[in-house]
DNA sequence: ATATTTAAGAAAATATTTTTCATATTCATA
DNA sequence: TATGAATATGAAAAATATTTTCTTAAATAT
C-alpha cells in the first residue's frame, strides 16, 4: 500500500465522521479519487465539497490538487516494489530479506514522490542563512538528528544535537532569530522534542519539521513542513524503514546545502576529511 | 525519457508558433509545467491560457488537468538508470532529488544483491548466542552502531555501544567467551575500531565486521564478515549511501534475530514501545 | 439545563480552466 | 501587389472547480 494512503489508514482514527468516510472512499477507490474532481468526490463519497477541501489541508496538502498530484505520483510507481510486506515469525532468512529491501526501497521512493520541493528550497534557503541550527529528536529520530549534525559540522556549521531532551530545550531557549530548529519526530507527537521546538519559536528561530506524513503537533507548528512517508503503524517494527526514509531527507537537504555554495562547502568536506585522516595517521599506524 | 515528453517533442515540428514555444517550455521544465496552474504555465511559457488549454486538447488530452495527472504520473516513475550520479555544483533541486533517490535505492539493492546469506545466518546465531554485545564504529559509523544499539536494547539484549572510541577498548576489554564484538566502518581501516575489534577477539569474543566490500583489515580480522555497497569514491560523499546500505544490513540482522525468536522478542519490543507511552503519558500531556 | 466548542454543509468568494470572439497574421490567388 | 480566405492568438467572457465564510446542528463540558 501507497505511503500516502498507509497515512490516511493511520491517521483516519483520529478524524471526523465525514472525514473518516471520505478516507474510507479514497482507500477503497484511490484510482477513482485521483481522477475526479471535487463535486464527484464529495458525492461519491457522501460529503461535501468543503469536507473534501478540509481533508485534503488537515492531511498537511496544499488543497485537493496538491492531494491529488501527490497520491497520484504514488499509485503511479511501478508495482514492482509496490506492497509493503510484514515481517513474521519464522520467516525464513531470503523472505526476510527481500521483504526488508523491498519496505526499504519503497519508503524511500514514496518519501521522494510526496517531497515538496518548494518546502525543501525553503529548508535550504533557512539552514544556509542560520547562524546557528539546532536539532532535536529521540530514539531513533535522534539518531537522524545525530546524523544530520554530524553533516553540518563537517561544513563548518553551527550545529547542536543534545541527546539528553533538557539539554534539548535548554540549547534552544539560546537560539536568535533567524536561527534554525530543526524537529524530527516519527510520529510528529513527541512530547519532548514538541516542547524544545516550541520554545525555538519563541525565540524567533525558524522552526522545521520532518515527521511522518499527515497532520500531526509537530509538523503543525513548525515554519517549514517535511515529510518522510513509511509504513508501519505505531513505530514498533516501523521505525525501521521510516529511519530510513527520514535519512534520506537529510540527505537531500544536505546535499542541496552544499550544493548551492558549493565553492565554500566542498573545500570544506574535503578538508574536514583530510584533518582526521591527518590526525590519524600522526597517531602511528 | 517520458512517452508523453517523447511524443511532444515528436509532434513538436507540426505544432503553431506558440503551441512550439510552449512545447519548449514544457521540454525544458517538466516538473514545474505540471506543478504550475495555467496561468502560471501560461505566463512562464510566454504564452497565454488559451493556447495552454489548446495545446493540452491538441496533444489529445481531455484538458489541462488530464494532461497534468498523466504527466505527472509519468515522470514520478523511478528512471532506473542503473549508475550511481554525482552530485555537483548548481544542480538543480529536482536533479539533486533524483540523485540521491537512485543512490540509495541501488545501494540497498547493491548490498542485498551480494549479501552473504550464510554469514548473516551465523550472524544471528551469534547474536542469539551472546550474553553481551559489543559494538564499534566512530563518525558516520558510529551512528549506525548506534542505531543497532538501540534495536537491540529494545529487546532487551545487553548491548554497548561507547561513542568515545577508548571507552570502546576499555568495553572490548571486558567481554568474555561467547560475547559478540560487532565492527561497523564503511572503509574497513578505521584505526579505533580496529583496535577494540582486535582486544574483543584477544578476550574471545565472536567478531563480526560491516564494511565496505573487498579485502579490508577489519574485516579480514573478523570471525564473520558482512559487507555493505555504496559508491566508491572515497568516502566524502559517499557515506551518504553506504550509511543508508549499512543500515539496511543492520534491519536484517535484527529482523532476523527476532523472527527466529518470534515468541520472545516481539512482546519484549512491544512492552518497550508501551513503557515509553505510559512513562511520557504520565508526565501529563 | 445551559454555555461552549466542534463539525459540517450551504452559499459566497476565489481561483482556475475552457470557450468565444475579435483581431492580427499568413498564405494563396488574381 | 492587392484581396480574400484560412489560421493563429490573446483578451475577455463563460463555465468549472476550489476554498473560505457563515450558519446551523450536534456534541461536550460546566
Amino acid at each position: 500500500m501507497s505511503g500516502i494512503l498507509q497515512a490516511i489508514r493511520e491517521s483516519q482514527g483520529q478524524m471526523n465522521r465525514k472525514e473518516q468516510e471520505l478516507a474510507q472512499y479514497v482507500l477503497e477507490h484511490p484510482h477513482e479519487a485521483v481522477q475526479s474532481s471535487i463535486t464527484e468526490l464529495a458525492d461519491r463519497s457522501g460529503t461535501s465539497t468543503a469536507t473534501v477541501s478540509r481533508f485534503c489541508r488537515n492531511l498537511m496538502f496544499k488543497g485537493l490538487s496538491d492531494f491529488r498530484m501527490k497520491l497520484g505520483a504514488e499509485l503511479a510507481v511501478t508495482p514492482t516494489h509496490s506492497t509493503y510486506q510484514d515481517i513474521v515469525a519464522g520467516n525464513s532468512l531470503h523472505s526476510i530479506v527481500q521483504a526488508i529491501e523491498m519496505n526499504h526501497i519503497r519508503s524511500i521512493s514514496d518519501t521522494t514522490r510526496q517531497l515538496d520541493l518548494q518546502a525543501v528550497q525553503q529548508a535550504v534557503g533557512a539552514l544556509r542563512a542560520a547562524k546557528r541550527i539546532d536539532l532535536y529528536g529521540v530514539a531513533t529520530s535522534g539518531i537522524v538528528a545525530l546524523d544530520f549534525q554530524q553533516k553540518l559540522v563537517r561544513i563548518g556549521i553551527m550545529a547542536h544535537y543534545w541527546p539528553d531532551s533538557h539539554m534539548q530545550i535548554t540549547s534552544a531557549s539560546s537560539l536568535e532569530e533567524g536561527d534554525v530548529a530543526v524537529a524530527i519526530s516519527y510520529s510528529g507527537d513527541t512530547v519532548e522534542t514538541y516542547d524544545a521546538l516550541l520554545c525555538a519559536k519563541e525565540r524567533g528561530a525558524v522552526t522545521l519539521s520532518l515527521t511522518k506524513f499527515g497532520s500531526n503537533r509537530i509538523s503543525q507548528a513548525a515554519d517549514i513542513r517535511l515529510f518522510a512517508s513509511s509504513l508501519e503503524e505505531g513505530m514498533r517494527r516501523g521505525d525501521m524503514a521510516s529511519r530510513i526514509a527520514q535519512l534520506h531527507v537529510v540527505d537531500i537537504l544536505f546535499t542541496a546545502l552544499v550544493s548551492e555554495d558549493f565553492d565554500d562547502y566542498v573545500p570544506q568536506l574535503e578538508q574536514s576529511f583530510q584533518q582526521v585522516k591527518k590526525y590519524r595517521k600522526e597517531k602511528g599506524r
